[in-house]
RNA sequence: GGCGCGAUGGCAGAGUGGUUAUGCAGCGGCCUGCAAAGCCGUCUACGUCGGUUCGAUUCCGGCUCGCGCCUCCA
């Protein structure tokens, strides 16, 4: 049985699909005027492991996550480039996707974009309105009214009070109260008409979280399993969905809220608003895709995770391990769930995603490789670490992937021809001589019965 | 100020009321021409003060420190 941590509960809760044997989840994706950075790295990587282990657990998934293309920065910043805002977010969706492939996560059911469901935006907006929780403001901004929402604060643990206590936002004109946020902004003169929709409150845009409400009702249902995104979105953005659509449906929205911690450096939130971030593919410049992918899932989703180089660089030493335990073996089979590491990998998984854990088992089962030469156990590695979206490729092109600049296949091969000759004649200081070179290139030689091989330190 | 999360060995990072996490790094040994890889063995722990308990790193409370949210942010 699957137990998982709902934020909305604050506890550990067994997972029970409202449908049996199908999960329907929403995950907050990203806003696309920018690069990824690996805050964003984590959510893909975190949601896809979920996605994975619902599967591998036999469940039918239906996983959304949304793309925001319509906002105030996007707005902005195509403004600054002088390009429409459908070319901007059109680029940054491409370099998203790219990003994504790299890190191994499988695309989802389905991507929809804000701009593609504005209709479905208004016709909430209706629904609230006629339900007594919309106004429209002074400024012609139709308003949500949260304390008309008995639920309010639910999800974030926060209430009403506590946060007016803490505010410390300029109230936007024509607020009622002050936690109130835009359903849909009023068009500025000054904003491009490719930003502005016409609507029975005026031509306008749509604020930022009915977009979430409005996509995830349409392509899940009113009510769906697992709502899922980063820490920072639990306040306000989930609070706030889940105001809209219980206010416009009547009903209950999602049942478990899944959050995941945050990517840090030097123990501060990476961020935008820091600046203290690290594009994704900033990252696959140094370092092997697969080697952030391990990196991110060797901690526990809700964990916070120090980026730095020494932590990729330990992450690449560990991972280049579970390789070298399953180079020479080719077979692949399923996963036999009865065996031994299997059986534990599964009570891993199914304590919240316990990822840490079972990546511990791949290692326990690589000890068990090394030491014994069994073949089914090594497919049985390389099959539970497919579970994870790890160690599918041959070993030897892991072990061997040639960074940006390096020394040539051919020109090692050579190399090692020539010291295996002197090898030979007992020209042991010329054999070191070569390995030496080698090892300055960043080439590691391996001796074994079979011959001398190769990978890059 | 309000709300919440966390403090584990040199580093990273799990977990558990009493028995080895795991990886990297270190040390000793085996293997090797010497190495590397691998194998065997091994050293560094559970912030602090109290409480509960036969027994707490694990449960409860105080304290200290760190982080996050309360503003766009994954």
């Amino acid at each position: 049985m699957l137990k998982l941590y709902n934020s909305l509960a604050r506890e550990l809760q067994d997972f029970r699909p409202i449908e049996p044997g199908r999960v329907r989840m929403y995950v907050c994706g990203m806003t696309v005027y920018d690069y990824c950075h690996l805050g964003h790295a984590r959510v893909m990587v975190v949601f896809d492991m979920v996605t994975r282990w619902l599967r591998a657990s036999g469940y039918q998934v239906t996983y959304v996550r949304n793309i925001t293309d319509i906002d105030d920065k996007i707005i902005k910043r195509a403004g600054e480039n002088g390009e429409s805002i459908r070319a901007l977010t059109d680029r940054f969706i491409a370099f998203m996707h790219e990003d994504a492939a790299a890190l191994g996560v499988l695309k989802p059911d389905a991507e929809p974009r804000a701009t593609e469901y504005v209709p479905q935006m208004l016709g909430m907006i209706g629904d609230l309105e006629k339900n007594g929780y919309a106004y429209v403001a002074a400024n012609r901004d139709v308003c949500y009214s949260v304390r008309k929402f008995a639920g309010y604060g639910k999800l974030s643990g926060k209430s009403l009070e506590d946060l007016r206590a803490g505010e410390r936002v300029d109230v936007a004109a024509g607020k009622q109260d002050p936690l109130d946020f835009v359903l849909w902004k009023g068009a500025k003169e000054a904003e491009p008409d490719e930003a502005k929709w016409p609507s029975p409150w005026g031509t306008g845009r749509p604020g930022w979280h009915i977009e979430c409400s409005a996509m995830s009702s349409q392509l899940l249902g009113r009510h769906f399993d697992i709502h899922g995104g980063g820490q920072d979105l639990q306040f306000p953005h989930h609070e706030n969905e889940i105001a809209q659509s219980e206010g416009a449906h009547g009903s209950t929205f999602v049942n478990y809220w899944m959050h995941n911690g945050f990517v840090r450096v030097d123990d501060e939130k990476m961020s935008k608003s820091l600046g203290n971030f690290f594009t994704i593919r900033e990252v696959l410049k140094q370092y092997d895709a697969e080697v952030v992918r391990f990196f991110i899932l060797r901690a526990h989703y809700r964990s916070p995770l120090n980026y730095s180089d020494a932590h990729l660089d330990d992450a690449k030493h560990a991972l280049t391990r579970l390789y070298t335990a399953l180079k020479g073996f080719d077979g692949e089979a399923p996963v036999d769930w009865n065996e031994a590491h299997a059986q534990r990998f599964r009570a891993a998984m199914d304590n919240d995603f316990g990822t840490p854990e079972a990546v511990a088992v791949l290692f326990d089962l690589a000890s068990e490789v090394n030491r014994t030469g069994d073949a089914q156990l090594a497919a049985q590695l390389k099959a539970l670490g497919g579970v994870l979206g790890l160690l599918q490729r041959p070993a030897v092109e892991f072990l061997q992937a040639a960074p940006a600049s390096g020394l040539a296949n051919e020109a090692i091969d050579a190399m090692i021809v020539a010291r295996a000759a002197a090898k030979k004649a007992k020209h042991f200081a010329e054999a070191d001589r070569i390995r030496d070179e080698l090892k300055a290139a960043g080439i590691v030689l391996e001796d074994g019965p079979g011959g001398t091989t190769w990978r890059r330190a």
